[in-house]
DNA sequence: CGACTTTGACCTGCGC
DNA sequence: GCGCAGGTCAAAGTCG
């Protein structure tokens, strides 16, 4: 079971690194940019809602009483900005008292934004640190911890999980807010999207047979990261710490100067160590 | 050589 | 109290 959840390791890491550096959809944790980039590109991640159910479950332990039902809970903010891309913010519910302390969960303690995106969406230019990986129980996709490396001090955290029901899709959760501005890429960074985007993510279940897109998914990806490689840049606030515009070139100048072939060729060469 | 990934071990909270 | 699951640590290995 979790044996295979292992066999694909490599592919959360490797979208999640392939993406750091670069595309920065999600350049902070909280942001309110449009997403239309991808909802002309992958018109094919419109089917969300049963994303959302996934979500849904997922921060139960956040609602006061029981499932979403089109109540709006003030500490927390569910954003489908995009048919792909969804953001729910959870406040602490420290101060509620409608939500008692077995129904939280151990760690929400900090604010938590949870996205829902794309393997594009993983992207952001933050420099996150892998620390861990664990599978998680009743998904076949191991989670992913991050956690910023930009700064010392710094608390971000992200978790990075693929979605059990949308393959293509991942769970995005941040932790806590980076304490610093956009930071200096770090070396490994620069790099890091070449790698991150020769590995795609594969289902558990790969191992042994035919899953929906055992087959096809890093295909899949192989040719968004092409269309990525075009992705004009995206306009941030500075306000808020996000990526600005000048932050942007060089990583396009990267894009240009790697090249698809690299990133084609390190993509296999991953797949040929696994 | 520094930054980063990998991965088993450890810690902590929760449910029974 | 025990076991499970999620989250984190840290040593070893990798990479540029």
């Amino acid at each position: 079971m979790d044996e295979v959840a292992y066999l694909m390791d490599w592919d959360l890491q490797a979208i999640v690194k392939g993406c750091s550096s670069s595309e920065a959809l999600i350049d902070h944790p909280y942001p309110n940019h449009d997403d239309l980039l991808f909802t002309t590109t992958f018109p094919e991640f419109s089917e969300t809602t049963s994303v959302l159910d996934e979500l849904a479950e997922l921060y139960k332990p956040f609602y006061p009483l029981s499932p979403p039902q089109k109540t709006i809970i003030p500490e927390q903010v569910i954003k489908a900005s995009s048919s792909e891309e969804l953001e729910v913010v959870v406040q602490a519910d420290l101060q509620n008292p409608a939500i008692s302390k077995s129904k939280r969960s151990k760690k929400n303690q900090n604010k938590r934004v949870v996205k829902q995106v794309t393997a594009e969406g993983l992207c952001d230019t933050w420099a996150w640190r892998k620390y861990g990986q664990k599978p998680i129980k009743g998904s076949p996709y191991p989670r992913s911890y991050y956690r910023c490396s930009s700064s010392k001090g710094c608390l971000a955290r992200k978790q990075v999980e693929r979605s059990h029901l949308d393959p293509a899709v991942f769970i995005v959760t941040y932790t806590a807010e980076h304490s610093h501005l956009h930071p200096p890429r770090t070396r490994r960074n620069k790099y890091s999207l070449s790698s991150e985007t020769t590995t795609a993510q594969q289902p558990a279940d790969q191992s042994s047979n035919s899953s929906p897109t055992s087959t096809t998914f890093e295909d899949q990806l192989v040719s968004k990261e092409k269309e990525e490689h075009v992705v004009e840049p995206v306009t941030a606030d500075h306000s808020t710490g996000l990526a600005s515009y000048d932050d942007w070139i060089p990583c396009i100048e990267e894009l240009n100067g790697l090249g698809q072939e690299f990133a084609l060729d390190a993509y296999f060469m991953d797949f040929d160590h696994t």
